[in-house]
DNA sequence: GTAAACGATAGAGTGAACTCTAACGCAAGC
DNA sequence: GCTTGCGTTAGAGTTCACTCTATCGTTTAC
């Protein structure tokens, strides 16, 4: 497949894929050459963009990335030691779940404390609003 | 009180309360200058700061911020915008949150697949990490 | 066969959020 | 009174993650 077509598969553009090839995130198994020059992709690009997109919604850097995943392709990193990245990682995503529901028990509070000083007619129109948020 | 106090108590640099002054997030209920032209701020800087390092974690950026809290403190608002945008920042951290459970998930088949692959006796020493992580 | 669309490269530019530096004035301890 | 440390400023530099530009070659549709 060709650079637009996995832009469009993975959502991220065309400047961005061959960014993070420059960088070392894909590697043979994702790209290779035609005889034109031209980037001809693997469906394995798909999957590593599409997990790139995930661990970064978790805090990874692209650089943070780049190592985990280079050494898990060159099985530089025994078993136990990706177990060990894997369990932090979690550690790391109920913590960051722990931090939002905190924010959302702050925005609720405001919340209720912007309603409470409305006048009726207005509390009504809110309440309706927040019924359809939730 | 003078920045250095203020610094430790939210855990932000100097330069970077300077910086968020510079911004138009601290504004004279903040801040305020003594005869020697040292900053001297008041509790509600350290309440403003400690906000502003939880909103930035439910992906507010400085200039959205800056715009919301002038807006409030101005009353340029009228309270029902306050109630809409609290509400969109309900709605985006919760979203927050399903991409979180999501990547749990994600993160818990990749251990389930590592640790099926694993002999029976390093099964037995991850276990007990995984017992102590969770 | 030619124009439009697609692909490639090197390298410059962007925006956000800091972070640091140099050069200076005040302050507190000895 | 002198050193050390804290405070000030303007402005430069950094990092991250893109994003864009210019210039070129290739492919495809008409």
């Amino acid at each position: 497949m060709k650079i637009r077509e996995l832009a469009e598969k993975t959502a991220l553009s065309i400047h961005t894929i061959r960014f993070y090839e420059k960088e070392g995130l894909l590697d043979h198994r994702h790209v290779l050459r035609e005889e034109n020059n031209y980037r001809c992709y693997s469906d394995e690009a798909t999957e590593r963009l599409l997990l790139i997109k995930k661990l970064q919604r978790v805090g990874c850097s692209l650089s943070e990335l780049k190592d985990i995943l280079q050494e898990h392709d060159t099985h530089a990193l025994t078993d136990l030691e990706i177990v060990e990245w894997i369990l932090q990682k979690i550690k790391d995503t109920k913590h960051k779940k722990e931090e939002l529901d905190q924010i959302l028990g702050m925005l609720h509070w405001m919340l209720d404390y912007r309603v409470a000083s409305m006048k009726d007619d207005q509390k009504e129109l809110v309440m309706t609003k927040i019924q359809e948020a939730t």
